[in-house]
RNA sequence: GGGGAUGUAGCUCAGUUGGGAGAGCGCAGCGUUCGCAAUGCUGAGGUCGUGGGUUCGACUCCCAUCAUCUCCA
């Protein structure tokens, strides 16, 4: 039987069962932080079993797409391990229980007219105590009581080991199916779960009964297609094998199940489909979260095919040989192959680019090993490797077989082990729990009113403190933050990148300071502090939404709206929305987009904003179905799970956009906007910080002032504020220069003032300028001005320095070596020049040495309140007195420090004053040094 | 969110208890032998990522910050 056959199969016998059929949900769920994919087919039903939700339906069946990383290491070792399966499933919310559940499973597995299994190869497990499960199958079904087994809490409980070990919450018995083939070996094909206690604690007496008891079934579909199609892996049915195959021709080998590399074939296979799903989705490779692990499975199956030999990108080209197996099921796949193609290439590349540094890395500790005579890679050093520099151990150790080295792979592990704990990190909770949980389950959700309302008369239906919930809350209590539920509020929890509103809970002798609005669920939370009064919960209360705040959000989300279509018309239909965050009268919006926006498009996206604001274009939001949006031309993402009624938020005829969001009804009403930055946040995506309404006018303000302020400052006009500090920065490494070669080729040149006419600039120039100083400074907009002062310092410095430079110029060697000494045939020269330059005074030192067989040359120069002694002693002088030795016994005469080489030293001294007096001090010395 | 690494000439990188900024390739100029080319000499090119601190003195030490790479959650 086919695959799709089977999936299709499957869904149809429970519809007949009166299920409802779902669509599988997305690979990374929303609104679940617990788990980063899509690990197995309930998931997405979790609030309906913990009766969270309203429930449409009791009964749902679904083919559910899921990732799951946690037996990688497994994958294409074994006949049945994945990352990317599908999970055939059927549920039960407070419905029918293990009866039905059971009945249906053997019906579907035995009957005729569905897989007509062999009864006979199949066998069971039940939980040790569960004779409820165990009489159904034994009396009901009729299989031998030896072919019921039972089992503990490690194989036949959800979660497994939950009775002993935990986590609290939602769990039960499970009765496993089995298969069992011709050679006599068994697989696990089907695993019923019977939710039907809460746990509360550690034992005894710690599974309290449920109310309402669920069923939570799931068939891995590429396994139990395995055992239909009567192959010996899952790797070999029909929408696998070709994939393999199309993998093992593009490596250029012949596929053999049982070699290395027909293992190496069938991790490709695995990792280039759960990647194709996953970059579909919108999931690309990157270093957070859900990007990353894609990231880690892209590398995984690249370095598969280096170790093959291959060196060039290659895996991209199987994203087609998936699509064409998966494509039945999910129709909407082959729409983003060359996306999804072009995503894989580039990943490839830079990995390859790794991998070649990584081998050049590599190199050198084998060059170390081999001069160390050591032969064991030790796993600590390919654990630093791996972690620094991301090069994998599985190349390393490759690698050190070739050189005949073994490699530490328990080390390593354990290295790995420890920088995970360094790095830190927590297990997220498979059901939270605590007081807001469980009014979660009383109220269900708050109604939320606020887009037409920020002022409600609402009840307080929940008060929750640290973990505990209260009827009553009197303001003296605490000054800390408390959680406030309400029947229905105005207050917008935050999502889809909108901040929560802030605002008052008022009523008789009471207020509540609302201070952050957060959404769990549909349950909206309002943070805040009781300022007076007490609270009560039942009362009346009014609520309202602090005006000015909501105001500016709602101008920030509308200017999101129209930056998004203006950076769709500038740069391309792929610039899209990656990210949002936005707040009172400013915004964060990220999007795709390879490389950085062009300044000048820049510009001309912002114009346009500003064009589309004048326009003003209503604003308008319609409820209506989800193909009805989409038939209006609504935008939407790929793999995004909508509802089936979706709120739709358009702005004159130019922007429709799915969204939850709070807006103003006129584009004008967005006031100003400005783009105040452009930068990376991850490779391919981009991120816009805006400003609007009161903020963007005030951004305004301060960048005129600051550029008057350095226009000022460097006396031109505000339009040759660039030109400007190009020559103020010219001025000063000129300076440098000068002082570095010792050569003064000029003497000061003033600055010749061209001040322009103060003409004000419009905005934008004004703007421009400024910028394109910050940028030549490599500063912050709004450090220009301090960064100006500090050049203009500098160059002062620097000229005073020049000019007393250009006063020493009258010394010369020659000048030196006329009042020198000749100590038994050294040449020795103690003397205070007029500058305190260490350039100058070297070069003087080097000429006299040039003209000397040996020499001792200690120069002495102040320069303002300090000064500066160099010292050079000539090679063959060096045995008998050392630079360094002279200016360390000589500098604290001058109340300073020094050192250097034997041969050239220096020092430097706080007070001139006293340079005759060291100049003594060394003659001293020296006198002593050469007498001996 | 956290750990690690890197940032020095156009490119690839050296720089050793803090004391005169280097190499190779490339570039420019001048030569030699010239069949493509090879080869010698000379030279230009550096805010040592940015800002602050310690110090008589910082590429070097400390703090902050930005950028890039990488691993963990």
């Amino acid at each position: 039987m086919k695959t799709d056959e089977l999936r299709e199969k499957y869904l149809t016998f429970f519809e007949s069962k009166g299920h409802t059929r779902q669509p599988s949900d997305v690979l990374v769920p929303h609104g679940d932080p617990s788990v980063l994919f899509t690990p197995a087919g309930m998931n997405q039903f979790k609030d309906h079993f913990l009766g969270k939700v309203k429930l449409d339906f009791t009964r749902a069946t679904t083919s559910q797409k899921c990732l799951r990383t946690g037996d990688i290491d497994n994958v294409g070792r074994t006949a049945y391990h994945h990352t990317f399966f599908e999970m055939l499933g059927n549920f039960s919310f407070g419905d029918y229980f293990k009866r039905e559940a059971i009945h249906w499973a053997w019906e579907f597995l035995t009957s005729k007219e569905w897989l007509s299994i062999d009864p006979n190869r199949l066998t069971v497990s039940v939980y040790l105590d569960d004779d409820e499960a165990s009489e159904i199958w034994v009396k009901d079904i009729g299989l031998p009581q030896k072919r019921v087994v039972r089992m503990g809490e490690d194989d036949n409980f959800w979660p497994a080991g939950a009775p002993s070990q935990g986590p609290d919450g939602v769990c039960g018995p499970c009765s496993e199916i089995f298969y069992h083939d011709e050679k006599g070996s068994e697989v696990e094909i089907w695993n019923l779960v019977f939710t039907q206690f809460n746990r509360v604690g550690d034992p005894p007496d710690n599974l309290r009964p449920l109310p309402s008891k669920n069923i939570d079934t799931g068939m891995g579909l590429e396994r139990i297609a395995s055992v239909l199609q009567g192959v010996d892996t899952n790797f070999h049915i029909d929408i696998l094998q070709p994939v393999v195959e199309a993998a093992a021709e593009i490596c250029g080998r012949k596929y053999e199940p049982d070699s290395d590399d027909g293992r190496r074939l069938r991790r490709i296979t695995d990792h280039v489909r759960a990647c194709t799903f996953a970059i579909h989705e919108d999931v690309e490779p990157g270093t957070k979260k859900q990007s990353y692990v894609i990231r880690r499975l892209l590398r995984r199956a690249i370095l598969d095919g280096h170790q093959m030999g291959l060196t060039e990108p290659f895996l991209y080209q199987l994203v087609g040989a998936v699509i064409e197996q998966m494509k039945a099921p999910y129709p909407d796949l082959p729409s983003t192959q060359r996306r999804v193609e072009e995503e894989i290439r580039e990943e490839e590349k830079t990995f390859l680019g790794t991998i070649d540094e990584g081998v050049a890395r590599i190199e050198r500790v084998f060059n170390d090993m081999e001069s160390g005579q050591r032969m064991m890679v030790s796993g600590n050093e390919a654990a630093d490797l791996y972690t620094t520099y991301g090069v994998p151990p599985e190349l390393f150790q490759q690698l050190a077989n070739e050189r005949k080295f073994t490699f530490d792979w328990d080390g390593y592990r354990t290295a790995m082990e420890q920088h995970g704990q360094v790095s830190g990190g927590g297990r997220g909770e498979l059901f939270k729990t605590g007081a807001i949980e469980s009014i979660k389950s009383a109220i269900q959700r708050t109604e939320f009113v606020g887009y037409d309302e920020e002022n409600s008369q609402v009840c307080v239906r929940g008060i929750v403190y640290g973990d505990k919930s209260f009827e009553e809350f009197k303001n003296s209590e605490t000054e800390d933050s408390v959680v406030v539920i309400l029947d229905r509020s105005p207050f917008y929890g935050e999502s889809g990148g909108q901040v929560g509103d802030a605002g008052k809970l008022l009523a008789d002798g009471m207020v509540f300071s609302v201070v952050d609005t957060q959404k769990d669920g549909d349950l909206l939370l309002h943070y805040g502090v009781l300022k007076q009064g007490t609270l009560r919960v039942g009362e009346q209360v009014r609520a309202e939404v602090a005006e000015n705040r909501r105001q500016g959000i709602c101008r920030a989300h509308s200017a999101t709206h129209i930056l998004h279509h203006a950076l769709q018309t500038n740069l391309g239909e792929h610039a899209q929305q990656r990210g949002s965050k936005v707040e009172e009268d400013q915004l964060r919006f990220d999007f795709k987009n390879r490389s950085n926006v062009e300044f000048e498009t820049l510009e001309k996206i912002e114009s346009d904003v500003i064009q589309r604001i004048a326009e003003s274009a209503p604003i308008q939001w319609d409820y209506l179905a989800i193909d009805e949006a989409r038939s209006r031309g609504a935008m939407m993402l790929f793999g995004e799970k909508y509802p089936d009624v979706v709120r739709m938020v358009s702005m004159g005829e130019f922007s429709k956009e799915l969204c939850g969001g709070t807006h103003l009804s006129n584009t004008d009403e967005v006031g100003a906007f400005e783009i105040v930055a452009e930068e990376a946040v991850s490779a391919g995506t981009r991120r816009i910080i805006a400003l609007t309404g009161d903020k963007a006018k005030e951004h305004k303000q301060q960048v005129s002032e600051a550029a008057q302020q350095v226009a000022a400052k460097l006396e031109v006009s505000v339009a040759e504020l660039p030109t400007g500090i190009k020559k103020l920065m010219a001025r000063v490494r000129e300076l440098r220069k000068q002082l570095a070669s010792g050569q003064v080729a000029e003497i000061v040149d003033k600055n010749e003032k061209t001040l322009a006419a103060a003409t004000a600039g419009d905005y934008p120039s004004t703007r421009a300028s400024l910028r394109e100083t910050a940028r030549l400074l490599n500063a912050p907009l709004f450090e220009v001005s301090e960064r100006v002062v500090g050049l203009q310092e500098e160059k002062d410095n620097l000229e005073a320095e020049v000019a007393t430079l250009a006063k020493a110029e009258t010394v010369t060697a020659d000048s030196l070596l006329a009042a020198a000494l000749d100590l038994s045939g050294v040449t020795v020269i103690l003397s205070q020049v007029p500058v305190g330059n260490a350039n100058l005074m070297r070069q003087l030192i080097d000429q006299v040495r040039q003209q000397t067989t040996g020499s001792i040359v200690l120069l002495a120069g102040a320069d303002g309140d300090r000064c500066l002694l160099v010292c050079g002693v000539s090679k063959d002088v060096v045995s008998k007195i050392k630079a360094g030795d002279i200016v360390k016994a000589v500098a604290p005469v001058v109340g300073g420090g020094g050192g250097g080489r034997p041969d050239m030293a220096q020092a430097g001294g706080k007070n001139p004053a006293k340079i005759p007096e060291a100049l003594a001090a060394a003659n001293e010395i020296v006198q002593k040094a050469l007498s001996e």
